[in-house]
DNA sequence: CACACGCCTGAATCGCCCC
DNA sequence: CGGGGCGATTCAGGCGTGT
């Protein structure tokens, strides 16, 4: 029998009418516990799954110290296809619980999003925005043998294709982000600090604790106050957390006693914001890194060109890949100009000049204006 | 027959020893053009494959497998399946060309990269990154229904799963990115302007014309000067022309010929950069090993001496064969490095020190000093 | 008490060459 | 082809200690 809203649902106050089930932790595997609650009873599911990390040997960082992994045994999985038959479980009972007009969020990594997307599809959910988040802080690649890996993909979609009832949050989210509309790329820092739950040794109670900051533009996007969010991975609840600070209702499956007790520990110490103060507040953003090789990309530096230091002492060439060079000595435009001048650090940007008919420019002054054609364009 | 690369490929201006099937456009679809080219003979695929799920009748259509479970909705599955037929038909001829250590990027959105990246796990290519291209100027969300779609994403992969020799210009990146690790975050702004190809009548030539910044991180972040670079979906050729511009050979391959005119008249009016702006910047990788004996050998440091760490907490002597001893400890500056600290490895070059009236120096000092003697040697 | 300095850490699919 | 040695490789930020 399906699970029907009843107006008292909505008034968080009101317990006299809410189901067993809600605003509780359910102890056990995210399949079973999924089938267990009532069919369409649930607004916005968000689900951070395994990552099915395949790791090789020992990391370690330059100075010798080993990288701790997350080698949890809840991470391994034999195969691709064990890994999809999972996904498809989990997915399937999910799908179940949401409500017609319900939304779904899932986040992972490039080793397991595209499977976990390409079911998804398989399955009839269809997507809306596939959210990018870009991590101010990001672990470095140590090996120096790729890119940093400095973001997370989360998938944002609706329960069938045709779903024109689905709950955004579109003047909220604008608002929220200077008067424009809010963009599928988000800026977070990772969950470190007084946020990170750490056991009484001060290690980590859970290795991959997501940012609260996160969870609220999820909910704050995606939900309406009353709503009820589910999360089959609750781990140590940040979802629950910030559910019912915002004023959402929250349901919880997890397997593992740890993260349950520090996650009913964490929410029961959470207090409720007054519904009239749920705004988002959006800081002005830090200036955006130019990279020189972006210069040359834009082509407001030609490859070949010659720079100059202000008292034109000493010249250098400037390279297609974005290095600079004196003869055969190239690096970037900081550690050329450090040097030449026989320093350790040097501002490549205010050092060095471009020679014209008007006199020597800063290159620093080509950064601007390629600061400016970028806010221009966004606009 | 396997295509063996010849030394002649490697030198741009040489065209006697050139394959006939280089730096040109191939007119047809792109699994049999593919076939047509020689097995391990292309260093990087850039692919940009349609992502509309309508695809015309020149598809395969696989034998129609049951329909397992009632949550899965035929017409979605059908489309998809034929979606997937051909992804996997166009991969498995691109692996085919690549090189052992070969890599391959493919850019799509929310609508196709799922299903494409998780079909290049199932054929074996192995995930390195995915960078996200974050668009200076999105087109805005125009229903107000979901957030602005403001990135693409890339998939950067090699062939096989354990390949360590795949080309990353990691020096290159990082130099050009104020000397910190490039991120797989990447902000361009979308093709328009001058830059966009556009008929007499002033509409654009192609739907999705990539801007040509981003090629060119492409390419100078995963290939050398001489490389070869095949594109399966050409296009209006913006990967042939950053390549071209690089230093790079290209292979295209497109069915329409209203692109393929474009194409050409395109990279015909481009002009290659000269070849010492290409150089790749390269970190301490590159430069000639010097084992510690040499100094020995060189009179730089004479048996006997006395080395000591930057802290003075250990102090070793340099024995005439090129190993270091405390007490009757010998072995490399390396292995006595490690174990005094208790760590697994040590990096002796900077590790140990010699004391002068100057104060400490470390080793590698003297290692650089053999080494500028060595290139004075050279000329 | 303020500031400088140094240590620690975070979802990681993280060498290359020679014998 | 496997094993072993050389020796290259990190960014942002929180937090504790010392001056």
């Amino acid at each position: 029998m399906a699970y029907k809203r009843s107006a008292s649902l909505k008034v968080v106050n009101c317990e006299a009418g809410k189901p067993a089930w809600l605003d509780r932790i359910h102890k056990g595997h995210c399949v079973s516990q999924m089938a267990a609650l009532p069919e369409n009873s649930v607004d916005v599911i968000f689900a951070d799954p395994p990552y099915n990390l395949q790791l090789g040997g020992d990391l370690h960082r330059p100075d010798q110290s080993k990288v701790d992994a997350v080698d949890d045994h809840w991470d391994q999985f034999e195969s691709f296809q064990a890994y999809d038959a999972f996904t498809r479980a989990w997915l399937l009972a999910a799908r179940r619980v949401l409500k017609p007009n319900g939304t779904i969020w899932v986040i992972g990594s490039y080793h397991n999003i595209f499977r976990v997307g390409a079911m998804m599809q398989d399955l009839g959910f269809w997507m809306l925005n596939d959210v990018v988040w870009r991590k101010t802080n990001p672990m470095p690649n140590f090996r120096g043998r790729r890119f940093q890996n400095a973001h997370e993909t989360m998938i944002w979609a609706s329960r069938d294709a045709n779903a024109k009832g689905y709950t955004f949050n579109y003047d909220a989210m604008k608002s929220a982000n200077d008067d424009v509309q809010m963009r599928s790329d988000w800026l977070f820092p990772i969950c470190s600090g007084g946020e990170r739950l750490k056991d009484a040794e001060g290690r980590k109670t859970h290795p991959t604790q997501k940012p609260e900051a996160l969870l609220a533009r999820v909910l704050l996007s995606s939900t309406k106050p009353g709503d009820v969010v589910l999360d089959p991975f609750f781990g140590t609840g940040t979802t629950g957390a910030v559910a019912k600070r915002l004023g959402r209702h929250y349901v919880g499956i997890e397997r593992e006693d740890v993260y349950i007790e520090a996650a009913e520990a964490r929410i029961a110490a959470v207090e409720a914001l007054d519904p009239t103060v749920l705004k988002v507040s959006a800081g002005k953003r830090a200036e955006p890194r130019i990279p020189f090789a972006s210069l040359l990309e834009a082509g407001l530096v030609q490859p070949g060109t010659e720079l100059t230091d202000a008292k034109r002492r000493w010249t250098a060439r400037v390279r297609a890949d974005g290095t600079i060079a004196i003869g055969e000595d190239a690096a970037s435009i900081h550690r050329i100009g450090a040097k030449v001048q026989g320093l350790d650090a040097c501002n490549g940007w205010t050092f060095w000049h471009i020679d014209s008919k008007k006199g020597l420019t800063p290159i620093d002054t080509l950064r601007q204006t390629m600061r400016d054609q970028m806010a221009v364009a966004a606009v």
